[in-house]
DNA sequence: TATGAATGAGCGTTCATTCAT
DNA sequence: AATGAATGAACGCTCATTCAT
């Protein structure tokens, strides 16, 4: 069972010089994009020579590649490794809630890797590896969405894949708000907003009671 | 009902050899973002030669602007000035309709126009007529949400711009998933999503019957 | 007998349009020098399109050539061809006052065309015909200047060409006063400048009246 | 008198490199001028990349206005600091000896200094510094022939700013004629050319004995 | 091991020249 | 004959990567 602490504590990953061009370039790439971006500035960020960079990692494609692995990676743990351990039994509102905060959770601890990872999932730089991270995510929460359906906890009339669509949007959308409205919008918000996410995804939500109610049962 | 013709109807965009350059901007900014391509391959999309390009365009970013500004601005289109024809007396959930489908409608007309602009949202690039467009339909939105929420139609648990980047958030999270697995999640589950979307925003969805679990089988 | 009217009036070159071309590119070749300048900024100065450039001049190199070679030309006219009207009898005041006078006419009359002369006389574009215009002018200056130190009118004590430099540099000299510091050095400063630039080449001048002015004479 | 060593001792020339640099631009701009030549050229010539130009300086532009305040300024220091060194009870041939040795010294000394400086007095791309610089040399110009007026040892009959000009432009076509005619007009010339310059500048030369030609054979 | 100067391919852009109209 | 849009080679400059120190 793999250690939750950060994802700072990968085998690969113990040199905190290393480290610390990690954390560099997540903060330059975030505010630069991969493409946008250039070397030298993500070794001046980690106060290190252009050089020392190469030592560490053969390119800085390989470097992108790295972080997304080790954050989406970082997102699945969180997401799905502590997820066996709910119990079965467990409602589908507690199963929600526990996804919900361990995105949420995600998002408040590491606001920086998660906009990185949304800024740059479309590159056509990732590597399989990256995308393998990402798929295993994707397919983890398909089968919650499947067996909360077969239950009949979560709504049927769509398909698995829009709902994890739907609600990792809504997520998105919360943290693009919060990024660019950050008064309007607080860290808050994401607590809240899981009834009306909840609301989206669940089971039996009252129909609009426009003409007759008893219908809709 | 919006005109479903195309944002290239625009005053400035008569000329046809400066629209097959924005079509094939476009095409590559979606395809390797703003950054991470180069002109020539713009020209070489587009069918001219590279110096064609600064005939119509003072630069590169001046052309990622003018895309920017032309389809956000189609957007806003379709969600504001439209918007305007509705009854004030239409309930809730025919405004909320009126406003998905608009977004749906644009985001499966021009697919690649919605991508763009969420892959460029953030550029640092993009001047103050293009955040201009962007903020407008902000604005709107948020009237509409206030004004929905006063009248009880929508929750008053979320602040406005909460609601709105739910909304907006899941549209885009549906667009990547239909991007990304096209098979699974087919183009009419845009149509298919209002009702769960709408149960997100909408007032007076039945509270969880917590009490007692049978019911909610 | 060549006619001493403007240099425009070469045989090549009654058509308007030409001259028109030749006129911008003149004064577009001062302000920005020929390499410093494009074709563009010369068409429309001279209010024609680009493209009507080449039906006049076979390139860019062939118009400064055609320039320099013109006005070089013209130079040669008013220094040598009237040069050949002088009395042989007259004496060598005369003889340079009528140089001066040409020299400074043709600054006066034309400076567009001196400056263009002196900031081009380098360049590595000019061909062999602008060269050889611009010999043809020393040669005829070197046997004026080798006859009037044989007759003791000029200085013996200074190689013919270096006369010729002297003067020559001594008024483009005052040429890019003139230019530089227009209010200080007006146009009238070339006539009175005559009387200092004789005496830097006449021959008997009084030496400096040091020790004993008799040993001097 | 004047240390011979180059300019290149200014304080901030010490890099061997930036050195190398600046004398191939020297060079390069001297045979092609300035906008008649590319950057890779003058890396060419320094035994350098094109990049390690842009270690060095910020532009082609910055690396022309690097050189002429360094040249200008290092003929400046010949003709003014040492100037200042002059007995002020020197007569007045001996101060134009002064001047006329620092300039000719210079040209000797620094031939493509001085050619560069003549090629590029007149380039838009002149920054304050560098024509500040060549205004100094003006300013003290002006003041030394003023003074020389003043006490009757220069002529009167021409305002400062002409016997300057005339002067620096005798040196100037000497220059050019050596450079054009180097077997006709040798190194030695500009030393024996002081005597002609300075007839023209000083006060005190025989008028022209008009009345009776024949004293003039 | 770490540095940062050096490299040169590749970038965004310009411009002399061509050619369909 | 005249136009000016189109071309693409060449420009000034940047930057991922290398390598002597």
């Amino acid at each position: 069972m793999p250690e939750p602490r950060s994802a700072a504590t990968n085998a690969a990953t113990e040199d905190p010089k290393r480290q610390k061009i990690l954390d560099a370039a997540l903060a330059v790439f975030c505010e630069r994009t991969f493409a946008g971006c250039n070397v030298p500035s993500i070794a001046e960020r980690a106060g290190v020579a252009t050089g020392t960079i190469y030592r560490y990692f053969p390119s800085k494609e390989a470097l992108l590649n790295e972080l997304y692995r080790t954050w989406k990676g970082e997102l699945r743990r969180r997401l799905v490794d502590d997820g066996l351990r709910l119990d079965p039994g467990d409602d589908a509102r507690a199963v929600f809630d526990h996804w919900w905060t361990a995105l949420t959770g995600f998002v408040c601890d590491e606001p920086q890797a998660f906009e990185f990872l949304e800024l740059h999932h479309h590159e056509p730089y990732l590597d399989d590896d990256s995308h393998g991270e990402a798929l295993a995510i994707d397919a983890a929460a398909l089968a919650f969405v499947e067996a909360g359906q077969q239950v009949g906890a979560l709504r049927a009339d769509q398909a698995p894949a829009v709902l994890i669509a739907l609600v990792y949007g809504a997520l998105a959308g919360l943290f693009r708000a919060h990024r660019l409205y950050g008064e309007l919008v607080g860290t808050d918000a994401y607590d809240q907003a899981a009834d009306a996410v909840w609301d989206m995804v669940r089971n039996g939500t009252t129909p609009d009671p426009t003409p007759d109610p008893k219908d809709e049962r």
